[in-house]
DNA sequence: CTTGACCTTCCATGAACTGGAAACCTCATC
DNA sequence: GATGAGGTTTCCAGTTCATGGAAGGTCAAG
């Protein structure tokens, strides 16, 4: 099939899947005569495999390794297990990023007015955080 | 003082500060005889503030405009106000999306043994979502 | 034979840097 | 004045994962 009924079945927009030639991540079955790229079902499941995988957040490199697991019959699902243990460290600890952030946001805008007034938390607290919090105690 | 001073009084790289001063974002005070990039109290002051914000998360863009809210005395800070809480809601929503991602991560390596043999959850999610839990439970 | 949909390749862009190469400046020492 | 070390300059490339667009080739229908 072309290009666009893969895109259709798997989900993946043709640029992509393009791009995802490229890179070796998907090649076509083959091409036709005039240089089309040719989809097999095989072709549209690694697609949709991929984006699935990348749905959950897992690096392109990372589907690449998941992919050839996939395929590999003498697999160890510990591998498997390995590598998504490892997303998901990297996964909570973003959250953990995020939530820090989250949290001293929300204190500042808490302490803001929000008026036509100049005086702002926010930006003392960008210009020196490590003095913002005490003399707004002191 | 030259850039590697003010890249140590800032906490910020000095290849960032020249990339910073290419987009316009913080400008040198000057530039010596030789060439060098000079750098004064306040630039650092603004390397600082830059710091913190991206810190916080917030895009470079963002940056440019809290920086002149910042340096505005007729500022009001109801537009620092609201530039955080867009700001925030991008970061509660991408926690959002993360902790989606977790909880679907942690229930496929919940079920996946982890052993040397192939049969594996986590790829069978992968392959298909929606098949795979009906699966598990039927 | 022409239209229109679909496909091809190649190049540019985004976000925010980071690394490296080749050359230049500065200052201290001999 | 030469030399050497260390800091600085500019420019180019690479990172991640696509996405948008231009110029042109292919294919099926009428």
């Amino acid at each position: 099939m072309n290009i666009g009924e893969a895109a259709k079945l798997s989900g993946v927009p043709a640029k992509t899947i393009r791009y995802y030639d490229e890179i070796d991540l998907i090649k076509p079955s083959g091409r036709t005569a005039g240089g089309y790229r040719d989809y097999d079902e095989r072709a549209v499941e690694s697609l949709r495999f991929v984006r699935h995988a990348r749905g959950l957040g897992f690096s392109v490199e990372d589907c690449r390794a998941l992919l050839s697991l996939y395929r590999d019959r003498n697999r160890a699902s510990a591998d498997v297990k390995s590598l998504t243990a490892k997303h998901l460290a990297r996964i909570e600890s973003k959250i953990a990023e995020l939530e820090s952030m989250k949290r001293t946001l929300q204190d500042l805008t808490a302490r803001c007015q929000g008026d036509d007034r100049p005086d702002c938390p926010i930006l003392d607290n960008l210009a020196g955080p490590e003095r913002s919090r005490a003399e707004a105690r002191g």
